[in-house]
DNA sequence: GATCAGGAATTAC
DNA sequence: GTAATTCCTGATC
């Protein structure tokens, strides 16, 4: 794939005048290489960034962001305008799964003063009034009409120059063998995903493989056939380890926790907001993700793209990922004090779970709402949260709880000493009881979140919007 | 008898 | 301060 350059500013003279300066900026190495008959350095470097690379995404304007976003330590980071003394200075976004392939911008350094001029010649890129390049934005337009140039140079020493621009320019120009390397993240961390005993292991809902707008590279030249079973296992790490520390980098520059369940209202509204914005979605008024994070973790996919119909999936997606991420955080701590633990037990495919089960079904319900592996569950949970989140698990708690109209946010209570004991567990409450519980469903009316129904009927109740959705 | 409705005090975070 | 719990009385199904 043919490299494409958007160019940075042109650096100030740093060269005495005097001092023989070797050219490198890419414009003359490419004209004077075709004037003496060389193979051109690839063609889309020298013309203006083509009209199908995407602008980059909105990121704040400040690079120390990107650099700590992006903290990969062995890569370099963009600096388009800093590092005046490097001439020419490449500098190549890391390889991410939250990058794009359609937009990895090369940034080169230009020395002004390094131009070489021929007779009759004249550069089709805009000049300066000082003749140094006129500098580029990422995606901006040539800016000025070309002037002619009245210097000659002794075509010996051209020959000279151009052995060793030559040798800049294989120097400079080995693009193509990075962007072999560059994607192979993407290619590994598809066949990681596309393999279904990474959800197997993790008792994860499938994740889609179409992250957001994150364009995952074509495997032209291997199929999947290639990944087998023991190299599997290492892809598996690496796509995990890939995640965690893209997780742990959204950490650092939101300031959030790891652990969703842990998040506040306004680290939701972070989240989404930066998953949005990074992953270039269609924003979303942040009053549908207006709950903590624990409420965040209950929502179903469902919930998601209601909420977010554009979004929604690659919102839930990348939460799952995270989900995963803390899971098998937690699997490593866990592993430590239990070498073999026993692998999750199967979720209970009956209604008719027995009070012996309780413990486990409510753990079960955790695990696969929060990710994680909490006996538990979290205790910081909303009444109205822990109901939803039992009724998205129609296939353990039907019997309980179910929806009689999902998009009215209208549920009835099947088993109401059942719904009344679960909640009594996750709570640390055991004396809890149907006549509690409903008075707490009861407060709700106050509060906007639940609502009678119209017609009034025994152990039913109907959520308000948004909480319905 | 189970559930609903709501007031009031208390507890936990 | 807020959410939930606990206890209570009275009404309804």
């Amino acid at each position: 794939m043919p490299q494409t350059v958007p160019r940075s500013g042109c650096s100030p003279p740093s060269a005495s005048q005097g001092e023989r300066a070797v050219p490198t900026s890419p414009a003359d190495i490419h004209h004077l290489l075709r004037l003496l008959g060389a193979e051109s350095p690839p063609e889309p470097m020298l013309h203006s960034p083509p009209t199908h690379i995407k602008p980059p995404p909105p990121y704040p304007e400040d690079n120390n962001y990107l650099e700590r976003l992006y903290d990969f330590g062995d890569y370099p980071t963009p600096s388009p305008s800093s590092d005046e003394g490097s001439i020419p200075t490449v500098a190549f976004h890391p390889p991410s799964p939250y990058n794009s392939l359609e937009y990895s911008p090369v940034f080169i350094k230009e020395e002004p003063h390094n131009r070489l001029t021929v007779p009759g010649f004249a550069s089709p890129y805009p000049l300066s009034p000082s003749g140094s390049c006129v500098s580029y934005g990422s995606h901006n337009q040539y800016l000025s009409p070309v002037p002619q140039h009245d210097e000659y140079i002794d075509i010996e020493d051209l020959l000279k120059e151009n052995q060793i621009l030559q040798e800049s320019v294989q120097q400079h120009y080995i693009t193509p063998k990075i962007e072999i390397e560059e994607p192979r993240d993407h290619i590994l961390l598809r066949s990681a995903l596309e393999d279904t005993t990474f959800q197997k292991r993790l008792n994860l809902r499938p994740i889609p493989l179409e992250l957001g707008s994150v364009k995952m590279e074509e495997s032209s030249g291997g199929t999947g056939e290639e990944l087998v079973t023991p190299v599997i296992e290492r892809v598996l790490s690496m796509a995990i380890e890939q995640s965690k520390r893209d997780v742990d980098n959204t950490c650092t520059v939101l300031g959030i926790s790891p652990d969703p369940m842990q998040w506040s209202t306004s680290d939701v509204k972070a989240w989404v907001m930066f998953t949005l914005q990074h992953f270039n979605l269609a924003m979303v008024p942040t009053e549908y993700f207006a709950m903590d994070g624990a409420a965040l973790v209950a929502l179903t996919e469902e919930d998601f793209n209601q909420r977010a119909p554009q979004a929604g999936s690659t919102l839930y997606a990348q939460l799952e990922i995270w989900k995963a991420a803390r899971h098998e955080s937690w699997r490593s701590q866990w592993t430590e004090h239990e070498p073999s633990p026993t692998p999750a037990p199967p979720l209970p495919s009956t209604d008719d779970l027995s009070d012996a089960d309780e413990d486990s079904e409510s753990a079960g319900t955790s695990a696969s709402q929060g990710g994680g592996k909490v006996k538990s569950g979290s205790t910081h949970i909303h009444l109205w949260q822990f109901l939803k989140e039992l009724l998205a698990s129609p296939h353990i708690h039907g019997s309980a709880i179910r929806w009689l109209d999902r998009s009215n946010g209208i549920f009835k209570i099947e088993d109401s000493v059942r719904v009344a004991r679960l909640w009594g567990k996750r709570k640390n409450r055991p004396a809890m009881n149907y006549d509690k519980l409903s008075r707490s469903i009861r407060q709700y009316y106050k509060k906007g979140i639940m609502k009678k129904t119209e017609r009034s009927q025994r152990l039913v109740y109907q959520f308000c919007h948004p909480y319905c959705l």
